[in-house]
DNA sequence: GTCTATAGCAGGATAGAC
DNA sequence: GTCTATCCTGCTATAGAC
């Protein structure tokens, strides 16, 4: 086969599997690793039951790959905070926005459910216990510390306050899932007051 | 049978289920429907797999039983607060409190499950459709519309102020599922900050 | 490359021994 | 009344036709 046209093969099937996983995600985040059958995914995805196993070896490596990008998506998106624009009141802002967006919510829920889930997958679960929500903690800590200096955030333990924060970020995502037809952006200003009061 | 012994032989009955499903609480709460196995069950109670048959019909049976107790319980809980004694701050506040206790929250943990589990049995999908967080919500508006008027709560829509605040006591109670080791009473009145402020 | 048909297995539910 | 051994359904994963 040329070079040109085996590129072309691989990149088809590249996106064949976007596909799948795309399908996979919406329903796994909202179903779990158990509730979630092959034959809905192949359903989301409009192919027949068998053909995800000619990209997947299997179910649980499906599952495996999603969490790990999940983790790679938040990893990076906490990096980011510390180089946007603004008071540390902004950047907080802006990341909390960030993380009520729909498309990380679904990487959210993901993560949560494997939390959550028997018979995990060992990569998956290897890779979630690299990265606890104590690092995003961290990451955000000094932000916060340069916020109460400049007299925008709350006195006291930086990082009880950012738990009950984030705790409470989660939360709305978790309970989004099923919600009310809210949209929470419109709230994050009074999520805020957890931080600032 | 004497009457005696029928009754005592009764009550060894119900001991035994109550056993179970006490049991099948705790898991179904934590795995969901799909992702708890009737071998699960049995391990947590101390007893062999086929026992629970004796006493169940199926594991949908005992779902099923566990949501409408959940409901049941729920719903006698939010018609309690207004008999509460205080101030609409502090009924708020006990609330509040009840609804974190550890008992309450594997009955809610439940109902979440049951709000994202596929195949939920007729029985509980019903029960828990009757009872919205709407019901909640409504019960909750004229406490704190009499705490509005007596200049302890924020002004504004009640309806939205009592949704973002439940939904996040729902939150951390969802988060706490796998959570950091907090003590969110502690918290609590840093939570009734949103109503407050 | 995709579908349909089916093998194999896990787990829900039952039967029968004790 | 409880356990162990099995049946049977439904799902994962594979094989083979097109």
């Amino acid at each position: 086969m040329p070079r040109i046209a085996k590129a072309q093969a691989e990149q088809a099937i590249d996106e064949r599997k976007d596909q799948i996983k795309k399908a996979a995600l919406k329903i796994f985040a909202e179903k779990g690793l158990a509730g979630t059958k092959m034959s809905m995914i192949a359903e989301a995805a409009g192919i027949s039951q068998g053909l995800s196993y000619r990209y997947f070896e299997s179910k649980d490596e499906i599952f495996g790959l999603l969490v790990e990008e999940a983790i790679e998506e938040s990893r990076q998106a906490i990096q980011h905070i510390g180089r946007l624009p603004g008071s540390p009141l902004e950047q907080l802002r802006a990341f909390t926005l960030h993380l009520l967006d729909e498309d990380h919510k679904q990487f959210f829920l993901l993560v949560q459910q494997a939390l959550t889930s028997e018979g995990v997958p060992h990569k998956a679960r290897e890779a979630i216990e690299r990265y606890s929500p104590q690092d995003t903690i961290e990451q955000m800590i000094p932000i916060f510390v340069r916020g109460q200096q400049e007299g925008q955030f709350a006195e006291g333990d930086p990082y009880k306050r950012l738990i009950l924060f984030l705790s409470v970020v989660n939360g709305l995502m978790l309970q989004d899932a099923k919600a009310t037809g809210m949209d929470w952006t419109q709230e994050v200003d009074r999520l805020l007051n957890i931080l600032t009061k």
